[in-house]
DNA sequence: ACGATGACTCATACGATGTACGAGTCATCG
DNA sequence: CGATGACTCGTACATCGTATGAGTCATCGT
């Protein structure tokens, strides 16, 4: 009965001079293949077969570093995650600051590959996620935000950057869909966002900081 | 060449009382039987096949209301998000309660049908969702929100009602995911979210009033 | 030195899915 | 009565995820 990869295993000491073709399959490689598949050909575009044929491998070979296709999309989307912060996270002046930018790094992660918006809906909580929520909480909880308070206050904010990613990664693909739907509205009976144009108002960083901003108000209101 | 069906067409006059057999293929009966699948097996219960067994028809039957699957799922959704307000909509007192009480409802509508939150994602402006976004605009702009600043407001407020329907929908499902995930916690570099058990507090919907009385808060101050 | 073990790869095959194609039914109307 | 068009559906196909089990090869205990 073959062990099925569990942890990381033993592996041989010289790793035998690659003879330059493929590069050895491993669950890194293969994640990082999936990403550029999803970015080149969207969520759809990720199949078991082209995946391995990037890869130069049979596809049944994948099976033994992957469970299935489920942990390829989760280990794609924690990977795309990754927050490389900036390195003085202790002993910052401006809390506000540090968390407006924290969270316009995530959504531009996200935003950075689309299909990862499409992702969120699963429980995904990678080792990357945890480490971007603790990070949050962390500035949060500097910044005075009571104990009592502190899981709101996360869960509003990301509520916040996930739905506002979610909208502008699904309204991108579609620039004359919104056109359109604009023009539907002229019909009758949306007087109120017909005339605002909300449909195509562009200024999606702007609004996102916005509303961040008043968020942040509510949350802790400035002094 | 076959029409395809675009718009309503001429139905015959007398519906020839039907012999109690199956009800005739409808684009309604089709999206609410696609709806009960769906609550009954989740998103990936749903299959055409499983579809037109359902309605005692054949599957390519399905196709000559439809355009094909990705259609279904936004008719579905759309339908699950019809808005049954309270009538009197007009001249209240207390804008801020309609407002609440509305996107209470629209998250509520939402988490009575899980799969819904999944389906988000995608482009989906259905003549429901429109409506209930020209209703939550005409509260703030009866609320004293500036013109400008509308778009901002419904798009901020659209963000925080779908992240935390997402969020909350992707967690209802996993109940023992979460206990591993905040035993994961402990391991070492998380403190800060694993002391305030963010993963094992439960109290969603005062997280989702709080949270939006705060982004309320900073739309529209109260006097 | 050699057989066993275990890590890893892969060809084949299976069942399920979305849907293209085209033939079939039946009421209506000129 | 023949044509039209609304509607139904059986068959077929390409594609997908993955179960199964056989193959390769380095390592290690003896």
């Amino acid at each position: 009965m073959a062990a099925k990869r569990s942890g990381a295993r033993s592996k041989p000491l010289q790793p035998v001079q690659e003879p330059r073709s493929e590069p050895a399959l491993s669950r890194e490689r293969i994640v990082a293949t999936a990403v550029e598949l999803l970015d080149a050909q969207g969520l759809d575009g990720l199949t078991m077969r082209r995946l391995a044929d990037r890869l130069g491998s049979g596809v049944m070979s994948l099976y033994w570093h992957v469970n299935n296709k489920e942990d390829v999309f989760d280990l794609a989307l924690d990977s795309v995650l990754e927050y490389r912060g900036p390195p003085q996270i202790v002993e910052s002046q401006d809390w506000r600051a540090d968390v407006v930018h924290m969270l316009e790094d995530w959504r531009a992660s996200m935003l950075r590959h689309p299909w990862s918006a499409s992702l969120l809906p699963r429980r995904a909580l990678g080792p990357n996620i945890l480490s971007r929520l603790e990070l949050l909480g962390k500035a949060l909880s500097k910044a005075g935000v009571a104990d009592t308070d502190l899981n709101v206050a996360i869960w509003s904010l990301w509520n916040y950057v996930m739905g506002a990613t979610i909208t502008r990664a699904s309204f991108d693909l579609s620039d004359d869909d919104r056109a359109a739907a604009q023009q539907r509205l002229t019909s009758e009976r949306y007087p109120t966002i017909e005339r605002s144009r909300l449909l195509l108002d562009n200024d999606w960083d702007g609004a996102f900081r916005k509303g961040l901003d008043f968020l942040l108000d509510g949350l802790a209101p400035r002094e």
